[in-house]
DNA sequence: ACGCGCTCCGTAAACGTTTACGATACTATG
DNA sequence: CATAGTATCGTAAACGTTTACGGAGCGCGT
């Protein structure tokens, strides 16, 4: 009644038809664009759908053409993964969609239950064909999702690298460049003990980072010290922890990198408890920026990237690998490593001057 | 070929019926548990399509019995969400899908792109025809989008309340208590000039703070002063820009309640930075409790709650909605304003002496 | 006048399911 | 033995859309 046309409830493409008195295959035709159509006839149809209000429903379209111009996102919502991914995933999203939009594909995200077997949750995804395409996130060292992907043909890609042989489009932050450039720093900073956090190594991302900053070591000639690995969770909770750990060692380390730029704080609480001043008695690095860092006393040193960006190229690389886009996004390569810049803090901005 | 059975790709249930020599509509019923079929001939569907992988097609099935079984939360991710909103989407995300998996129903995210009009976004949603029922979050002042699933006949609840008359199921955090019990407790503490920062008043929660705590301070007596209530973003930038407003008030509050526990961190350093020591000099008081509250110093008083069982709520009310489910779920009220509890801190734990 | 090509449009099949309906065989009942 | 009732299954229609195919009308060249 408010608004201008007769919002009478809409059914389906067949009384759409009727009411213009144009036969169904034409009004399809019209409203998808195809060429055998007068445009006048089109503009007519057009005008008519948007004024009832007519959107094609999605059951039927995808049912004979086998397509849902839906990709899916899937994100495994352990306990872990709520507490400390900080809306990564809610920023990714955003530069995925201002792809995907361009073409008209929306994005659903695809939370796996807490109680149920990722591999399964995403079975049951590809087999009920609600997407075209998905995007994995949280990869494993191994992981069985590649390989179920592949046999069911569905264009995918994943974020986070994938460390087995297998082939297929990723995009990932360049923990391996971020563990180098801490190192690098550090030991110009006149550091040699240095201790790392990380995930457990079954997540691609703590052996990576790990393995990049043992790689940095052996380059500056620093042995590879495993009892400076300290495995922890990425929260307050977990830098807290790490805190523990370093007043535990024996030899204790001048410096130290975290994967997670939360930990700080409790890290830093937990180190002012002990009498040591961050900045000052012991150097903090973190990965990755966020604008809580800026916050933190003394300045934390940490890297930024922008994940809306990768997001972007995270899509550009998805649609990439499938036929029907991939003439629009050319690619030599469809493997990303994402970098990331160095902001320098007070955490780390002291020369070390004799060992302790 | 690793596994044991024969991984051929399979085609649809006209397949598996030809392997099983049954009829199609047999084994549809078998699948889906009617009654009218042999017990044994039930256990060789299911056995042969675990084996085959069958799991039938979404399109198919939702086309002709016009339901998805799918659930849709919709989220705005707008720039000033992604920031603040914490996980907060995908921790109560766990509490709904907790309920709906026992119903196999399956809860997709709907973010609306940044640059999309939400309600025009959700009107493609809904005629699209991909959901069975939604939940929408972010609820504004004035928001169409009642409206519209009201008229597309479409089960829906909201995650947060409704201030219009229009009766819809809901659940919502007690802002109104949790601004309530911080004015009580500052009063308490003798405090009278107390100031409060919130988002603008077109969202739901910003003016609905506002209002419990206007109404707590007639309740003690004290007058309402405009000046005191601070909008500001809900982070760490804008926890600094409330110290800044703060300091610039001619009269200067000698408390401050915070709608999100991250603003604590600049507001503190604010404070900091002109000298003035929170929990001495200045009470602070936050809505929500995080786990990074317990690593501030001094430890901030807020309010805690499990937002995993506000989505359980949530997803009981939108059930106890939709007759198929109804039954199952008997409620007397479709809207609950969701409790909190004070976790005293040390922001908060002085006495008042004089006027400053 | 005829055929040819072109533009536009209508018809109907097909996508994979579910389900109303009817058919069959068997059991129980008189 | 006839009948009714029951358990189980097959058949076919229907869901809403897209699209291959063919047909109608028209202009144009021969």
């Amino acid at each position: 009644m408010e608004h201008g046309g007769k919002p009478r409830p809409m059914k389906g493409i067949r009384q759409l038809a009727e009411h213009l008195d144009i036969s169904i295959g034409t009004v399809s035709r019209a409203l998808n664009g195809k060429p055998d159509v007068n445009e006048e006839t089109r503009k007519r149809v057009l005008a008519a759908a948007e004024q009832l209000g007519y959107v094609a429903n999605q059951s039927g379209r995808s049912l004979r053409q086998g397509t849902t111009n839906v990709i899916g996102l899937m994100i495994q919502s352990s306990r872990e993964t709520v507490e400390n991914s900080d809306n990564f995933f809610l920023t990714v999203t955003g530069g995925l969609q201002s792809v995907f939009s361009r073409h008209k594909l929306d994005l659903i995200m695809l939370p796996c239950p807490h109680d149920e077997d990722p591999y399964e949750y995403l079975k049951r995804m590809v087999a009920r064909r609600i997407v075209d395409a998905l995007i994995i996130s949280e990869t494993q060292r191994v992981d069985k999702r590649f390989d179920l992907l592949a046999k069911a043909k569905i264009p995918f890609a994943a974020l986070g690298r994938s460390l087995s042989g297998t082939q297929h489009p990723w995009a990932d932050l360049d923990f391996d460049g971020v563990a180098n450039a801490a190192v690098d720093r550090l030991v110009a900073h006149g550091h040699r003990r240095i201790a790392i956090s990380a995930p457990a190594s079954e997540i691609n991302l703590g052996f990576v980072f790990v393995e990049g900053y043992r790689r940095a070591l052996e380059r500056h000639g620093i042995p590879y010290d495993p009892a400076l690995v300290l495995r922890a969770k990425s929260s307050e909770q977990g830098g807290y922890q790490v805190g523990d750990e370093l007043l535990r060692l024996e030899n204790q380390p001048t410096a130290v990198i975290l994967i997670y730029e939360l930990m700080a704080i409790g890290l830093y609480r937990r180190l002012m408890e002990a009498g040591i001043v961050p900045g000052r008695d012991i150097a903090v690095v973190s990965f990755r920026e966020a604008p809580r860092a800026k916050f933190l006393q003394p300045a934390l040193t940490c890297f930024r990237t922008s994940v809306h960006d990768l997001g972007v190229e995270l899509a550009e690389i998805l649609l990439s690998s499938m036929p029907a886009y991939s003439q629009e996004y050319p690619r030599t390569s469809r493997q990303t490593v994402w970098p990331l810049e160095l902001i320098p803090g007070e955490s780390d901005a002291f020369q070390l001057k004799a060992a302790k």
